[in-house]
DNA sequence: CTCATTGGCGTTTTT
DNA sequence: CGCCAATGAG
């Protein structure tokens, strides 16, 4: 049986386990007949709370279009993570299975799930020829893109002038910002980044140059993706095309999503047919990326007739008196639009501040806390730790990998970034796109003997539109160079006519192991890496296809597995906050909430800025079910500056926390968490190779 | 021109 | 601490 002549009275009963709020969401503009479908669908704004459902809510909606004869390779279905998007679309397989019996979708029917950047990549490789692309271009991933605007920064003569000139990461953060924005680069510089605003002549010389650059190498950057295809949407004919592709078209996170973002999804749907969006402005966090709360507060009136506005409000995750604090949090907040939420479920403890003398008793603290949740029955996975900065759990993993607790890390360092792995890819990337400069010079400078200079000329020498290595057979090094040289030429010359990729990344490491165990140290660990680029490598069926997905979807955790064979099946979560939004856990700890960290110090400058840092912190308690504790350290060090070791700072409990709230949470103090002074001081931990640790799991 | 060393300085969050 | 620019030896 087709699902598109299931019997309409099944269409209804799948929504069955939604309340009412949620059930209106997800069936907006359907109506429960057939053939509703053939006058459009107005377009829509869900405001949904922290843990409202709103997962539930759009994997229904998705479902329920389906359910009524929409097409599934005909949604566009946007999401913040590719993640997010693999259990949307998983869950609402499922509803529709059980919804229409035995009928199920083919595998891969709603083709058109993911990112925007992801989606972008796809449909940009798709349309190419019509907006003058070529379909192959390769794309940079933020070190990479990084990488290039150095070059094009000594083209350019920057780095020699008189004063200090932005480094290349601020430099593509600017880009960056400006792009996403749509703004004048003056107002980036004002906004966001006021102490390089005397160079904003260069910058604009430089972008210019970078501009440049990828074009005559064929490659784009993460922002290149959107950029592209929002120049697409404004291309008349082209623009018919791309946006007669989706009837529907779902974006979840919206309050994340930047002007170029909304700019597309205007120029996908302009009536606004078929649009819906998710969002909640109380979890805005990603400013940093241009996202403005600005996209969900016009969404409504940027149609006629207007966007019909629907809120979801009941909290179905966290217990009445976590939210009770959660609510009293994002209270303060300067400015607001969702309600206060509401939780059923009465009952459970009031969330913890604990405060602790110090960052080795944080860990402490927090260690224990964990453990005594597993003996209470909680498995690991129910339990995550949180903080602002990716390196604030530096002292709790070494505590975890020493106790032998596994762990995964969300966030922070990752393994595409270890030099070894990126020179890998490096090789796979010039291969397939001999233009790719970048790609190139990290590959000379592998050869023992080729520095900056020589790369420069052994790439000229292939032309100003390199299409093949042939050159390289007439190029001269220096003789101390020749050896690796030679076998390099070769292994170019191998993979660029190569048909069996999937032999390929061994044939590449004859040459680069002997390189390797030469340039790094730590070199077992570092082959083993390799190792499992190959196993990665064996799931992709072409080499294109490989480099896009890993620059798109990177493995984006890392883990101390302490020993542990690597399919250890209970682990906990040790996230940043950012990478911890739309999850949730049973136990969660917050570290560092002290003035700071939350706000970090360096984000104080502006009211928008300690806005952001408030939503936060909200985000990261509203995680939250049963269990929450906010740890803070009355002292913490500071690291860096004076030699022989940082100085300690005595810090305030995070502003974001009012002495009138403390009644909505329980105070654990010091002489109570194990920090007791008449005790001998805890014995130092042993000295752990953590990050030989963590490229071990990937063994 | 490469490669190793030294010293100064800034330090978040991510597709 | 880690990145980057400057410096000096080979």
């Amino acid at each position: 049986m087709d699902l598109a002549t299931a019997p309409a009275r099944l269409s209804v009963s799948h929504l069955d386990d939604l309340n009412p709020g949620q059930r209106a969401a997800a069936s907006h503009g359907i109506a429960d007949l057939r053939g509703a479908l053939a006058t459009p669908v107005p377009p829509l704004l869900v405001i949904a709370g922290a843990g409202t459902g709103k997962t539930t809510v759009l994997a229904h909606r998705v479902a329920h279009l389906v359910l009524n004869g929409a097409r599934p390779g005909r949604i566009l279905l946007l999401t913040f993570a590719r993640r997010m998007a693999g259990e949307m679309i998983r869950r609402a397989e499922a509803i529709c299975t059980r919804a229409a019996g035995a009928a199920s979708l083919p595998s891969n029917a709603f083709e058109w799930a993911g990112t925007f950047h992801a989606v972008g990549a796809k449909l940009l490789r798709l349309h190419a020829q019509s907006i003058g692309l070529n379909p192959d271009f390769s794309i940079l991933d933020r070190g990479d893109a990084a990488d290039l605007m150095d070059l094009v920064r000594d083209d350019l003569k920057f780095s020699e002038s008189k004063k200090r000139f932005p480094k290349k990461g601020t430099c593509l953060a600017i880009y960056s910002y400006t792009v996403n924005a749509r703004a004048p680069l003056a107002d980036t510089l004002q906004r966001a980044f006021p102490w390089c605003a005397e160079w904003e002549k260069e910058l604009g010389a430089l972008f210019g140059g970078y501009v440049a650059a990828k074009q005559a190498q064929d490659v784009l950057d993460y922002d290149d993706l959107l950029l592209y295809w929002a120049q697409m949407m404004a291309a008349d004919e082209v623009a018919r095309t791309v946006a007669e592709r989706f009837d529907h078209v779902l974006v979840d996170e919206y309050q994340d999503t930047n002007a170029l973002q909304a700019g597309i999804l205007f120029g996908l749907s302009p009536q606004g047919h078929g649009l819906t969006v998710v969002g909640d402005d109380a979890q805005s966090i990603y400013s940093f990326r241009s996202a403005t709360v600005r996209n969900i507060l016009d969404f409504p009136a940027a149609f006629e007739p207007p966007a019909v506005i629907l809120k979801l409000e009941q909290n179905y995750r966290s217990s009445a008196p976590i939210l009770e604090a959660c609510n009293r949090v994002i209270g303060h907040a300067a400015e607001r639009f969702t309600k206060d939420l509401f939780s059923k479920r009465a009952g459970g403890n009031k969330p913890v501040i604990a405060m602790v003398a110090d960052e080795q008793a944080q860990v402490q603290f927090v260690v224990e806390r964990i453990l005594a949740n597993r003996e209470a029955g909680m498995d690991l996975r129910d339990q995550a730790v949180l903080a602002r900065a990716a390196h604030h759990s530096a002292a709790l993993e070494i505590e975890l990998t020493r106790r032998n607790i596994p762990f995964v890390k969300f966030g922070g360092l990752k393994f595409l970034e270890a030099a070894h792995v990126k020179d890998v890819l490096s090789i796979l990337r010039w291969a397939e796109n001999p233009r790719d400069q970048v790609a190139a010079f990290r590959v000379l400078k592998l050869v023992p003997g080729i520095g900056p200079a020589v790369a420069r000329r052994a790439f000229e020498s292939l032309g100003a539109r390199p299409d093949g290595f042939a050159p390289f057979l007439e190029f001269r090094p220096p003789a101390a160079a020749v050896e690796a040289w030679d076998g390099l030429v070769a292994l170019l010359l191998e993979l660029a006519a190569s048909k069996e990729w999937q032999s390929e990344i061994a044939r590449l490491r004859l040459w680069y192991n002997p390189i390797l165990e030469l340039t790094y140290d730590s070199t077992q660990t570092r082959l083993s890496d390799l190792d499992q680029l190959e196993q990665i490598a064996l799931s992709h069926r072409t080499r294109a296809s490989f480099l896009t997905d890993l620059a798109l979807d990177p493995p984006e955790a890392t883990g101390g597995e302490a020993g542990a064979p690597v399919k250890d099946e209970d682990w906990l979560i040790v996230s940043t906050i950012h990478s911890a939004k739309g999850q949730e856990w049973r136990a969660v700890s917050v570290l560092n909430v002290v003035d700071g960290c939350i706000p970090v110090d360096l984000a104080t400058g502006t009211e928008e800025e300690i806005e952001e840092e408030r939503r936060l912190l909200y985000v990261a308690m509203t995680r939250a079910k049963d269990d929450l504790v906010l740890v803070q350290p009355m002292k913490y060090m500071v690291r860096g500056q004076s030699p022989g070791g940082g100085k300690h700072i005595y810090a305030p409990r995070s502003r974001f926390i009012r002495e009138a709230d403390l009644e909505a949470f329980e105070r654990l103090s010091p002489r109570a968490t194990g920090t007791d002074p008449s005790q001998p001081a805890a014995p130092p931990p042993k000295p752990v190779d953590l990050k030989s640790v963590m490229r071990e799991m990937w063994k």
